[in-house]
DNA sequence: GTCTATATTGTGATAGAC
DNA sequence: GTCTATCACAATATAGAC
């Protein structure tokens, strides 16, 4: 994105990546303004332009960061060689730990794939999803009989509803449920890794 | 929000309130300009004002609107005399249904209270949301033994979750999974609410 | 690379004629 | 009630000095 020599550039361009995340994140593209982001990193407003032309392309790049937090790393886990329960609870407490750290993601990508689904055109060329990974692993385990016949991608969209929605939702829940306390619903998604663990592998069983 | 004589009024401020419908939940509060409702609804972007004096006034007729789309209506049904996985199948189906055809609303709301959660505070005054309404109900369940021991607001959420999140994320997994076929996803979803109903009563077996 | 200054367009909102 | 005209300001983006 910058030419070569770059004497300590590197470091505003970087400046300017993290700022643009933080704000375009919690506000989303249209309710952030290039100012804001300019301020929160602490430079001047042409600045941005300079690195990113356009306000479009300065989201692009924050949009593709964001993206790869939503759709999870289940390969590893799924061909690991333990059993079906454990490689369950590995990816709800790993997917769900990472989505608690990065609360407002969830909400911001839901709404940008709504308001601009052409964006996620582009995006998904570029990285490489093929989402046989995630559907072969499952149809393996129905074949040897470990769980019950599903499409399998009904299951894997049970599995990211149950760990994605709640913190979407986090606002509304929160109040709902917990007096809109934090700390209440921190726990309460703590305990939810295991419920929502032992609520798929209960509905999985052959 | 008008005055008493309205010759035909009534209908132009229900004119944009449809306009704004279509357009705020469509693009959100930030990404919404007053001249795009006004051409929506056919009239002049002046009128806005005398019928809703501000943007913001507007906008939370329309979240007050869609609000009522994600907080479901479960309590006829639970509190009806049907057996556990009737009531369980009735919600998934109506709610799923009712979803589906208002698919752009579960985005737009989980946008605008992570945007901004004090609106949600104002709302959730005036609409009487009781949480007991629902939690009661399933205690009930469990204290007759029809379904095993589980935190009743953690069971809501997964019925919740399940239904939601699909059409909040529909662009996204219609892709992935559907090369981006809308009737392929919307067969999809139509097998999912027996999926889900399924998936429901399977995991709260006692 | 980084700044100031500026161009240009669009925004929410109001005043006032009819 | 509905319109036109207009205000005051904020937006993205560019030009040009250093």
């Amino acid at each position: 994105m910058v030419k070569t020599p770059e004497t300590h550039s590197q470091s505003t361009e970087n400046k300017i990546l993290e700022a643009a995340k933080k704000v375009f994140i919690l506000h989303g593209l249209e309710g952030t303004s290039m100012q804001q982001i300019a301020s929160e990193a602490g430079i001047n407003k042409s600045l941005l332009h300079y690195y990113f032309r356009t306000k479009e392309k300065l989201f692009d790049a924050v949009f593709t960061y964001a993206f790869h937090y939503i759709v999870p790393q289940m390969e590893g886990i799924l061909s690991s060689d333990s059993g079906i329960n454990d490689k369950i609870e590995r990816i709800v407490t790993e997917y769900m730990d990472m989505l608690s750290e990065n609360k407002f993601i969830p909400a911001f990508i839901l709404h940008e794939i709504n308001r601009n689904p052409d964006r996620l055109y582009n995006i998904m060329q570029k990285s490489g999803i093929k989402p046989e990974m995630f559907v072969n692993q499952f149809v393996n385990e129905i074949q040897q009989g470990n769980i019950r016949p599903i499409d399998p991608r009904q299951l894997i969209i049970n599995i990211l509803s149950m760990c994605i929605f709640p913190v979407a939702a986090r606002p509304l829940i929160q109040r709902i449920f917990f007096g809109n306390n934090e700390n209440a619903y921190r726990q309460f998604l703590e305990e939810r890794k295991k419920v929502v663990s032992e609520f798929i592998i209960q509905s999985i069983k052959p």
